[in-house]
DNA sequence: ATCCCGAGGG
DNA sequence: CCCTCTGGAT
């Protein structure tokens, strides 16, 4: 099976694949990508809303006490860590970019607690630039339909995708992958019974080996 | 390698 | 109860 026939089969099981965020512009984006870390965006998706309506720009959020942020946040977990980051991110972005949110991944990932996965979400869903960001979903499916090693590190992983996967279609196989993972061939219970992919599938091989 | 850290699902 | 969720900083 090539690599193209796995993203077409992708495509007829979630043909909607897309960023399922809440955002308006790039700086709720990127805002909403650093607080979805370790959470589901279903999560995030329910506190955004009162977040952006109290600060709807770097500016506000940047001059906000972290004793502010925080309840609006709390819900989704790693809070503190998050109410910095994004307080930090906004801060930086006022300080450096004039308030506009950077389209390159060197800006990008020097801003606080914004790292690559979150640039590469960004820069594809933002900016529209190519780009694969591997997340644990992109990551676990990437590995058990056999596009990338067991033991690849993240970085690894969306370098062999680059390779594999032509330029036009990284933006939308990011999100295919993303859906694959979420509601198919999730990490504790995968369908395995629905899933097209039965044939090729080194889930047995991996799970064995560690 | 470890910490952060609440909500939701099984 | 345990595991997972579109990770990043130290």
């Amino acid at each position: 099976m090539t690599t193209d026939e796995i993203l077409d089969e992708l495509e007829l099981i979630f043909p909607n694949a897309e960023c399922e965020l809440i955002h308006k512009n790039a700086y709720e984006l990127l805002i909403a990508v650093i607080l979805s870390a370790q959470t589901t965006d279903v999560s995030v998706n329910k506190i955004t809303p009162a977040l952006f309506e109290r600060f709807p720009t770097p500016q506000l959020l940047a001059k906000a006490e972290l004793s502010e942020i925080e309840p609006y946040i709390h819900s989704i977990g790693l809070y503190r860590n998050k109410a910095r980051s994004i307080k930090g991110c906004a801060a930086a972005l006022v300080e450096k970019h004039q308030g506009i949110v950077p389209s390159t991944m060197k800006e990008l990932t020097a801003l606080p607690g914004c790292g690559r996965k979150t640039a590469n979400v960004v820069l594809s869903v933002a900016f529209n630039v190519p780009a694969i960001a591997v997340d644990t979903h992109v990551e676990r499916v990437s590995k058990r339909l056999g596009l990338a090693k067991p033991d690849d590190s993240v970085l690894e992983v969306e370098k062999k995708l680059k390779r594999k996967i032509k330029r036009e279609r990284w933006n939308k196989s990011h999100h295919l992958f993303i859906f694959f993972g979420r509601y198919l061939c999730m990490a504790r219970n995968p369908q395995c019974e629905r899933c097209p992919f039965q044939s090729i599938c080194k889930r047995k091989k991996i799970e064995a080996v560690s």
